[in-house]
DNA sequence: GAGATGATCAACT
DNA sequence: GTTGATCATCTCG
């Protein structure tokens, strides 16, 4: 299997965004390789996007990452519970990046199950079993990444995205999920996701 | 199934 | 003191 290199990040955002869907996160996790795949990802667009923590240039110690070269990975913490996993897009500097909002864990389901509800899969009711990992914080908390990963890149063994060649799907835009304080960037549509897949956070009517 | 609410913290006013 | 790129839980019905 492929993995992504940094020309495949150090591209337009919203092209990294849609190629993003149907790759494979592989994170490493109790020395086993949990391979997720991405079924929904939203794209923000740096200085001129109002949902951006970038936007018009705004630098904290929080967000600098994003400045950043292509590939680096930007976790922050929201809602006082939540981590929510970002990837570093386009040229250094650009301020740009890409939210994984939702995956479909592919092995290693008592790891994921353990870390989520502290039981193995086995032990999870179809709601439960539904809920695991379709939206960001959840996915977080399911491959246990945290803040210790903000500033790392996408290249190492610990954790590297993988290309499988899985193009059977097609591709759903829609409006960006919670960020209504962003006036005419709410509407933008910078949220794609597989359509039909069961991980998807929300879907529209 | 849908709507309201609380959890709880870092960044910012 | 307020708010947010969220989620689990509660209350209805």
């Amino acid at each position: 299997m492929k993995r992504l290199d940094k020309d495949f990040f150090n591209r337009d955002t919203l092209q990294v965004a849609k190629d993003l869907l149907g790759k494979i996160l592989v994170i490493k996790l109790d020395n086993e390789k949990v391979h997720s795949r991405i079924v929904e990802v939203e794209a923000y667009a740096g200085l001129n996007d109002k949902a951006s923590h970038t936007y018009n240039g705004k630098r904290t110690k929080r967000n600098e990452i994003m400045y950043d070269e292509a590939g680096k990975i930007y976790v922050y913490f929201i809602y006082g519970m939540y981590n929510m996993f970002n990837i570093v897009t386009n040229k250094y500097n650009k301020g740009e990046a890409v939210l994984i909002r939702a995956v479909q864990t592919l092995n290693c389901e008592n790891i994921i199950a353990n870390n989520r509800y502290g039981k193995d899969y086995i032990d999870l009711n179809n709601y439960q079993k539904l809920n695991i990992t379709n939206g960001p914080g959840k996915l977080c908390k399911a491959l246990n990444i945290d803040r210790k990963f903000n500033g790392k890149d996408l290249f190492s063994s610990q954790i590297y995205i993988a290309d499988d060649n899985f193009k059977d799907f097609e591709i759903i835009e829609s409006k960006r999920i919670g960020i209504n304080y962003a006036e005419e960037a709410k509407d933008y549509l910078y949220r794609f996701y597989i359509k039909n897949n069961p991980m998807v956070s929300k879907v529209e009517k």
